[in-house]
RNA sequence: GGCGUCGUGGCCGAGUGGCUUAGGCAAGGGACUGCAAAUCCCUGUACGCGGGUUCGAUUCCCGCCGACGCCUCCA
């Protein structure tokens, strides 16, 4: 039987679908399958595409770290999704191709990668599965073919069109009104759709054209339609019901209201998914101005200011998932601060932990830790709530009734959450004496000065290496230095 | 226009019908230092506006103002 931290024996989650916070049970017991909307990889994933793969990663720790096995799906979307149902066959993958010149599978790989990239960077789990639309293309007929044999679809020139009517409970699972669809011209564009609301299931290539990304299929050559390859790949690699799916609020209308249309036809299950949970978006109010100069605020745009990638970790942890955040550059840089410290303290807790357990002493005490432990897993099973457990953290960290033992058992179980790789991270104040010659010799030479109660020429040569970014830590015992 | 979310101290942000009214960053003070830096410790400032319910509201209800989101396949 696995360890389940105190605290952490109820969670509770807020479902979109019934719009309640209620008790997390799985379909399986022991067991969870999460589904999350991956990237269309037509273009860098910016950090507000990045909160949505923050979210699902704090999500999955805390699923394991309450002793689930936990299976992680997200996908590739690396073909098709139409710019909209209006257009005449282009589609994102085909449009970037055209305008670097590139061929449609050499940007998905291209991007793909960076996103990659940019999770690692983030400090996130690698998916159990990570599963590409283009590798999934028969899985995706096959749904369509199942809608069609059930009389769900009806086809246009456009392509095979999924009938909303012929699913009376359509409108529920984003509680929408579909008049007003209609009255708002949502969806406009295929005159012979039957409702505003029908979307595409596949796609035809019109005659004389030729697409990169296109195959054969019972309707004719063409190409899935967006929603389709979540259902049929969240089928083939969760079956025909599951847990958990996590997406950006912006999906909940459309694209998981369609996915919950087809699957739950195509499959015969009613609630398809057990939970649905959603993460607000990130709002880039503050940074406006850079948006509209046309720059994307992705991953490296941190690291270009010297803000390490963990600190938008840290920055997302700071604000609940289902509020919206607030993004500054100068935000962040505050949590690489916080996260900088913490660092620090769990670094030294760590060595001295390590230092007691060596001469058999100071073994952690849970009657010490567990108090702590508990009210942190308490609060990530409250929905979440990962500004309550961090809150927790530094009040551990700060706590004078903690050894460094027992504050190392906390902040490493703590970090299962977390994921700030605290079990291997280095102090954050590095030294670097002895890594570069030149640099060594100045300080010498201005602990010479010192030494000689000569502040001038020591404060001269501090002065100096400053200006080239050196930092110098004196200490008790020396003085060592960094790169600042 | 319709629907919805939100407005907390300099900033980011939890939370609660009354309790020592989170946490981080910044700021001020202190320790340390030759002076600094780094680090550690301490401290202050809050609940958009106007009504209402209540013994008591930042927390519940109504109105207003403001911000944001969705309604156009965008996380």
């Amino acid at each position: 039987m696995v360890d389940v931290p105190p605290g952490l024996e109820e969670i509770r989650l807020h479902d979109t679908r019934t719009r309640e916070t209620r008790r997390f049970v799985p379909l399986v017991e022991g067991r969870v399958g999460i589904y999350t909307c991956g990237p269309t990889v037509y273009a860098p994933q910016t950090l507000g595409n990045m909160r949505s793969q923050l979210f699902p990663d704090l999500l999955r720790r805390v699923l394991a770290a309450a002793g689930y096995d936990v299976t992680y799906v997200t996908n590739i979307t690396d073909v098709g999704h139409l710019v909209s149902d209006a257009d005449d066959g282009d589609d994102k993958m085909e449009k970037a191709a055209a305008a670097s010149g590139e061929t449609a599978a050499d940007i998905a790989a291209r991007y793909t990668e960076q996103w990659a990239d940019d999770r690692r960077r983030l400090g996130c789990l690698e998916p159990d599965v990570l599963p590409r639309a283009a590798d999934h293309i028969a899985e995706q007929i096959a749904m369509v073919e199942t809608l069609e044999a059930q009389g769900h679809t009806y086809v246009i020139d456009d392509g095979v069109y999924f009938d909303v009517t012929t699913f009376p409970r359509y409108s529920e699972f984003a509680d929408l009104r579909l008049d007003d669809l209609e009255s708002t011209g949502r969806i406009e564009g295929i005159a012979e759709k039957r409702n505003p609301a029908d979307f595409a299931l596949w796609k035809l290539t019109p005659p004389g054209v030729k697409r990169q990304q296109e195959w054969d299929s019972p309707w004719g050559r063409g190409f899935p339609g967006w929603h389709i390859e979540c259902s049929a790949m969240a089928t083939r690699y969760l079956g025909t019901t599951f847990d958990v799916h996590t997406g950006g609020v912006d999906h909940i209308r459309v694209h998981h209201t369609n996915e919950v249309a087809q699957s739950e036809c195509a499959l015969d299950v009613h609630p398809w998914v057990g939970t649905w949970l959603h993460n607000e978006f990130l709002d880039l109010g503050g940074e406006k101005m850079s948006k509209s100069k046309g720059h994307v605020l992705v991953v490296d745009s941190l690291v270009e200011r010297g803000i390490d990638p963990l600190a938008y970790r840290y920055f997302f942890l700071q604000a609940h998932y289902r509020q919206k955040q607030a993004f500054t550059f100068d935000a962040v840089a505050a949590a690489g601060t916080a996260l900088r410290r913490l660092v620090g303290h769990a670094v030294s807790a760590r060595d001295a932990a390590a230092a007691g357990a060596a001469s058999g002493a100071d073994a952690p005490d849970p009657a010490r830790v567990d108090p702590y432990r508990r009210r942190f897993w308490a609060a990530l099973a409250d929905d979440l709530n990962a500004p309550q457990a961090l809150a927790v953290v530094w009040e551990a960290v700060r706590s004078d009734e903690l050894s460094p033992a027992d504050r190392w058992a906390f902040l490493a179980d703590a970090d299962r959450a977390l994921g700030f790789g605290l079990a291997d991270a280095a102090a954050p104040d590095a030294d670097e004496s002895g890594s570069d010659p030149r640099i060594d010799a100045l300080v010498a030479e201005r602990a010479t000065a010192r030494a000689e109660r000569d502040f001038a020429t020591s404060d001269r040569i501090r002065d100096e290496l400053a200006a080239e970014g050196i930092e110098l830590i004196d200490t008790p015992t020396g003085t060592t230095w960094r790169r600042a």
